[in-house]
DNA sequence: ACCTGAACACCGTTCAAGT
DNA sequence: ACCTGAACACCGTTCAAGT
């Protein structure tokens, strides 16, 4: 087992105390016990907290955006859009957990430069490959010409934040059918009438 | 100076020690030394920690809901709706720190089933707000008859919500027109073409 | 390299004691 | 009622010491 492994194993333990008991009892003797080693393990894989925050973040967001890519690739003109959208949205119990544990991470890198910088950056790829599809999209002529290509990817992504803080706050807010008839309007605005 | 004055002190010098320093360096000590007091100032008049956060909430939510109930009764039309939804935006610096806040207060209330209830109830608030304003107008024609009343104000405010989580994370990536553009197209789908 | 276990300065909470 | 100041069990961080 190498150095990589024995890391990505006190990422996962991190993350199974953040999903389970919330951000704030996360502590580094919280992981080292769910790990059952001393916290002189945690420390030694990471230089600090805010590290060790930044690798699960990171390993959450490569999981997503992976998953985004491949759906941008099976599907085809409306749908590639639809489906990537409807990825990212909270419609089950589980997605709901991991916008919990994001927006516990957001809220606690507010305030450190270094940890809304990481953010700053994943969100930059996001929206890359939104607006790349859009571009795409548009070239095959299903999405309008004349549109400001990165304000409509960022707005497509605001979209679904906005939706899932708000399943965040009250689960009820909206059901699966209520946010996919969201994004399928805000599409609507996009696409040619063609 | 009564009981209410004292506390009102204390939640304002929690407010400006988290505006400067962030969520995280708000500690009670922290919060006492900015009221050039000791801690058991702070706890005298809050239960805990938790507690004299959901004051502070309370104070930016009420008003919020405050400059947006004066809003829906200067404005009429069309131009009601708009005005009550740049309110909350964060269109400039100020708005830009409330917002902040707001999000570091949401993320640490991830895994605290009292604090999240407290947000479940302020935004239900707003919905009821801003369905009233969505009914009105519809009585007068403004608003398209045959809509979801409080699945389009949850809509709206989910919109301000994202557009205001990636202004937090990246203030460059809307302008001020590009919020007010966005909510305004966002408008036009819910209004009567006549 | 990998890990232990303790020390340090913090934290929220609680509380006996003063006025 | 209002406030002090200390005690308690935590926290992130650091580090000498083992293997």
């Amino acid at each position: 087992m190498g150095f990589d492994d024995r890391r990505a194993e006190v990422i996962q333990a991190a993350w199974r105390v953040t999903a389970r008991e919330g951000l704030d009892r996360t502590s580094m003797r919280a992981i080292a016990q769910e790990l059952g080693s001393s916290t002189g393990v945690v420390t030694h894989y990471f230089r600090n907290k805010d590290e060790l925050i930044l690798a699960a973040l990171e390993q959450v967001f490569e999981g997503t955006i992976e998953a985004m890519k491949a759906c941008a690739e099976t599907f085809q003109g409306r749908e590639r859009l639809e489906q990537m959208l409807f990825l990212a949205l909270p419609l089950e119990g589980g997605d709901r957990d991991d916008w919990k544990v994001w927006l516990a991470f957001l809220g606690y890198s507010v305030g450190r430069e270094r940890l809304l910088e990481a953010h700053r950056q994943r969100y930059g790829i996001l929206q890359d490959l939104m607006a790349q599809v859009l571009v795409e999209l548009q070239g095959a002529g299903v999405v309008k010409a004349g549109l400001e290509i990165p304000v409509e990817a960022n707005a497509l992504i605001a979209l679904v934040d906005g939706i899932s803080m708000g399943i965040v706050i009250n689960p009820a807010q909206f059901s699966q059918e209520q946010q996919r008839a969201l994004v399928r309007r805000h599409l609507d605005g996009l696409l040619s009438d063609a």
